[in-house]
DNA sequence: ATGGTCGTCCTACGA
């Protein structure tokens, strides 16, 4: 058995201490990393392995977006995908030695407006996501597990109102869509809503809520999904929403799984 | 309808 968290830090040079903490109280074997905002060179590992996070594949570059993956199991570099060719680091892949493969994704945010004859990044995003269906579709995951900020909400019980957010970018009908499309090319099945099947769960409130945790206006974009072949070993689902309130929060709050394998 | 908050790095830009 093994446990694999997804996190959007939001700089993992601010929240190092965070990241910290969230090892020693949920000690899970793989921690997949979003928004790093940091060159690979700079990343504070010290204290990652210290804890016992010797193994590191990541991607990085300065200032913006960034992956890693931090492991206390043996991992090996699979490689990455300039999804969109964007140039930004947004996915790397590492394989476990029992054959599990992780791709850890930060799918673009996708600007403010949902429609990309104005608003460049939407189409990037819907862009981004459509490389996703066509990979998965052309070469079909085994034993994989796929997780990140896809920064789309898909389901009802995912946003805080539906209705009030159909025109919201990352709840639109074209980027659910866009999103089930890729799932269902590559066979995916959503561990969360396996585990979770009813009610509202979210794993992000914006900063700009007086109040995140009253008004509770949250949307789950962070996800994890499993290839078919192994989605009946996974079990134990859970997103940290108190995370959301420690000092100097990420605006994301841990995703974790357990795989029986 | 609007403005609200962060992080990075220099002044906006992306989220």
């Amino acid at each position: 058995m093994f446990t694999i968290a997804t996190w959007n830090i939001n700089s993992v040079r601010l929240r190092e201490g965070l990241v910290a903490r969230f090892l020693r109280e949920e000690a899970p074997d793989v921690l997949c990393l979003q928004e790093c905002k940091s060159p690979v060179d700079k990343i504070p590992l010290d204290q990652f392995r210290a804890l016992g996070y010797t193994h590191v594949v990541a991607r990085g570059q300065k200032g913006y977006n960034g992956v890693a993956i931090l492991s206390r199991l043996p991992i090996t570099d699979a490689g990455d995908r300039d999804y969109a060719s964007l140039g930004h680091a947004r996915h790397v892949a590492a394989r476990l030695e029992n054959g599990v493969t992780i791709h850890n994704m930060y799918v673009p945010a996708g600007g403010d407006t949902p429609d990309r004859t104005v608003n460049e990044k939407f189409g990037q995003k819907l862009d981004f996501v459509a490389e996703m269906r066509d990979v998965f579709h052309a070469d079909r995951p085994e034993r994989s597990i796929l997780v990140g900020d896809l920064n789309i909400a898909p389901g009802e019980d995912d946003v805080w109102s539906h209705k009030q957010m159909l025109k919201i970018v990352s709840h639109t009908p074209v980027e659910v869509d866009h999103l089930l499309s890729a799932q269902d090319a590559g066979k995916w099945v959503d561990v969360t809503r396996q585990d979770i099947p009813a009610g509202l769960l979210y794993s992000w409130w914006s900063y700009r809520a007086k109040d995140w945790h009253a008004a509770d206006k949250g949307r789950r974009l962070d996800h994890i999904w499993a290839s078919q072949d192994i989605a009946n070993a996974a079990h134990a689902s859970r997103i940290l929403r108190p995370c959301r309130g420690w000092d100097q929060p990420s605006d994301h709050v841990p995703v974790l799984a357990s795989f029986d394998l």
